[in-house]
DNA sequence: GCCGTTTTCGGCCCGACTGTTTTCAGTCG
């Protein structure tokens, strides 16, 4: 049982007491540990057979006993017990905006509505604004919500939401009467993917703001307007969600905005235990019967106010950062700058658009030191895979471009493909020729796991090859990945020497920040690199720089942030 | 249900907007 499965286990207990209006706070603490497992960066499995359970935050006597059962008997009575007493289409109703358990409950004993269909039929009969708290607009809003349900994407990629951020930003700030504004939320943490998109702002008109926002040209739809906060439904049913507050607020209500919602808990939890009340308009300290502003203005001030040193966004998700903040052991994360090279970059020897001379002009341009030029193999054949028998002669072109520029070193490389077996698509011969070789998987993507780890791990083991490629062959949104043992393929990383990728190419962001985390725990080498094919696509190494640092890793970590020389001696395994 | 340099019991983050009310509960983030 996955650490998702087990988490959707808990997310339904919370969603039926909830339902059954137990405890709010023991639902809390059901909804905490569903979020713990969502992000937990390794198997549950692995801690209960270390015997450590307890001591995840937020799981005590009976939570651990819980997923012990489930764990050794893939069951949980208690849960399956709760299931007996609710009609099973009432928790699919949460899922509709503006139905929350409360109302989900009225309907039900009300008008013994159990079903999404008897729900849909009574708001288009106009039954429900005979209950006593529900009215017209209720009915309409449960209507518009179940379209919106079956229509919308759950999330999307980090880069969608990341334009329609930006273009947001900008259109407002065009507008001339905004002074500080910056997206917040999981943009800004850089969350592979993103539900909605936040918004924050200040300025001397936020009426003006609002009337601004809402009237944007791709606003679909205009969900709630105040004079203060303001939600919009652009295409897909994105959401977008507008803040204005007083330039004194900023740094409180950037905080909170940015969250993650558990990260803010912590850190509010944090104030209330020195006597401070922390929203989004300030830090707060009581003076008799008086509040007093003691900070906000920055975002520095919150944690500063808690006694913590700065937290960067990526890590504001309390995967532990606020322990390690607390012991001083935060990770000073790897930044942009750092990035001396990139060698993972397809030019028209495969599937990419540039010449080799075009892209090392772009990349010197961009102050790095070094590249890899990387084509595919001979059996790519969809992707212009290099044959035997250009494969010298590319090597010879790659190292003329490289005399031709002093300033930048450049590497012959390439993403030999990992066959089916294991092997690989050029002999050992040919391989031993190039200064750099990745490996990954393009074929044969559904084998089973244990053959799938054997295939990759085989290919570890050769001498020649220094890198993983994407090692999960996951596209956001479209493909999932393939089915490994990420635990074994880490430690046979490890073991051989052989670097993993961190791919930043936006559809992929493979390893992924829980991967890349565990990777770092156990020692394993890593690689950021853009898999571009074109040279504009130079550009999307942020993304991985992201992933990396969600992944908690510092410039050591990152083989591609060592000058040249130190690089390529780290990168060889028998160096 | 969890948790403890104020506590093993009594707390548990905080506020905006909407709809249905006539002062507020529910939902959301």
């Amino acid at each position: 049982m996955t650490n998702v499965e087990i988490a959707r286990i808990f997310s339904e207990i919370a969603d039926i007491l909830e339902i059954k209006e137990e405890n709010p706070f023991k639902v809390r603490a059901y909804r905490k540990v569903t979020q713990l497992l969502e992000s937990l960066p390794q198997e549950i499995e692995e801690i209960y057979k270390k015997g450590e359970l307890y001591k995840l935050p937020g799981v005590g006597q009976s939570i651990a006993e819980k997923i012990t059962e489930i764990i050794e008997t893939g069951r949980l009575k208690y849960h399956q017990k709760l299931k007996e007493g609710v009609p099973p289409g009432l928790l699919e109703m949460l899922r509709i905006p503006d139905m929350g358990p409360k109302t989900v409950a009225l309907v039900y004993k009300k008008l013994g509505i159990s079903t999404l269909k008897e729900l849909e039929k009574a708001a288009r009969e106009k039954k429900l604004r005979n209950v006593y708290g529900l009215g017209p607009k209720t009915e309409e809003n449960i209507l518009k919500g179940m379209k919106l349900v079956k229509e919308r994407k759950e999330r999307i990629p980090l880069h969608e939401a990341l334009v329609l951020a930006e273009d947001i930003v900008k259109k407002l700030q065009e507008a001339g009467i905004v002074e500080r504004i910056a997206y917040c939320g999981s943009v800004r943490r850089r969350r592979e993917t993103i539900g909605d998109v936040d918004i924050l702002a200040t300025s001397p008109h936020p009426a003006r703001v609002m009337d601004i926002f809402t009237s944007l040209p791709r606003v679909e739809e205009v969900l709630a307007k105040g004079s203060t906060k303001s939600s919009i439904l652009v295409g897909e049913g994105r959401q977008v969600d507008l803040r204005v507050v007083e330039q004194e607020s900023f740094g409180a209500a950037l905080h909170y905005f940015t969250g993650s919602k558990a990260h803010n808990i912590r850190i509010r939890e944090l104030g209330v235990r020195k006597g401070l009340k922390i929203n989004e308009y300030g830090v707060f300290v009581k003076k008799g019967e008086k509040e007093e502003r003691i900070g906000g203005r920055e975002e520095e001030d919150i944690f500063q106010s808690v006694g913590l040193p700065y937290i960067p966004p990526e890590l504001r998700e309390d995967w532990g950062e606020v322990e390690a903040a607390q012991r001083g052991e935060l990770p000073r994360l790897v930044r942009m700058e750092e990035i001396k090279g990139d060698l993972h970059i397809h030019t028209m020897w495969s599937d990419g658009a540039n010449t080799v001379r075009e892209v090392a002009i772009a990349a010197r341009e961009k102050g790095y030191e070094y590249i890899g030029i990387s084509d595919h193999s001979q059996s790519l054949k969809v992707a212009g895979g290099v044959s035997k028998d250009s494969f010298f002669q590319r090597i010879r072109e790659i190292r003329a471009v490289d005399e031709e520029m002093p300033e930048i070193k450049v590497l012959a490389g390439t993403e030999v493909d990992i066959l089916p077996d294991g092997t690989l698509d050029y002999p050992d011969e040919f391989l031993r020729e190039l200064d750099v070789v990745i490996a990954s998987v393009h074929s044969n993507f559904k084998q089973e796991e244990e053959s799938m780890t054997k295939r990759i791990m085989k290919a570890m083991e050769n001498p020649f090859v220094d890198i993983i490629g994407h090692p999960t062959g996951r596209l956001l949104g479209e493909r999932e990945a393939y089915r490994i043992n990420m635990e074994k393929l880490l430690h046979h990383a490890a073991k051989t020497g052989t670097a993993m990728e961190i791919n930043a190419y936006p559809d992929r962001m493979d390893l992924k920040d829980t991967h890349v985390r565990m990777a770092k725990d156990m020692g394993v080498k890593l690689v950021i690199g853009t898999d571009a094919h074109h040279l504009l696509q130079l550009e999307w190494i942020k993304y991985g720089v992201w992933v990396a640092r969600r992944g908690w890793l510092e410039s050591k970590d990152v083989l591609n942030t060592l000058d040249f020389p130190d690089f390529f001696t780290r990168l060889k395994k028998r160096s």
